[in-house]
DNA sequence: CCGATGACAAGCA
DNA sequence: ATGCTTGCCATCG
């Protein structure tokens, strides 16, 4: 199969995007390839977009792209929402890029795995 | 169908 | 490190 349907793919989407810990956060490439699709980086963003007008509780704030910089803060009501948040949960950030991400990164290929 | 856009990512100068 | 180019692929006009 492995084909694009929107309603799983936006479920594995939040299904990871609920799991991040607090004080970590991780990336939009890292949770299109932990769903399995590597190429959908920019629909994961869609996805969190459209979080947006969604019931469901999404820590959105945790993921950010591959260089750990805030590139979704502008769709928050507030653009320093997303820092407030992260910085509420122990993480670091300047200029809309986190600090220590390396440390911060948070891999669910490598945290869910055995589940 | 074509071109432009997009909460991305990797490569290169 | 900054900034541009290319790859990717769904979505829109």
């Amino acid at each position: 199969m492995l084909q694009l349907d929107k309603e799983t793919f936006i479920q594995a989407v939040y299904d990871i995007v609920i799991r991040i810990p607090q004080g970590r956060a991780t990336s939009y490439g890292m949770i299109a390839k932990a769903v399995g699709f590597p190429n959908h980086s920019r629909l994961v963003g869609k996805v969190m977009k459209e979080s947006g007008s969604s019931a469901i509780k999404l820590p959105a704030h945790r993921v950010v792209n591959s260089s750990g910089k805030l590139s979704g803060k502008e769709y928050f009501g507030d653009t320093r929402e997303m820092q407030q948040l992260l910085e509420a949960e122990g993480i670091t950030v300047e200029n809309n890029q986190i600090k220590n991400w390396k440390k911060v990164l948070w891999d669910p290929l490598k945290e869910i795995s055995l589940e």
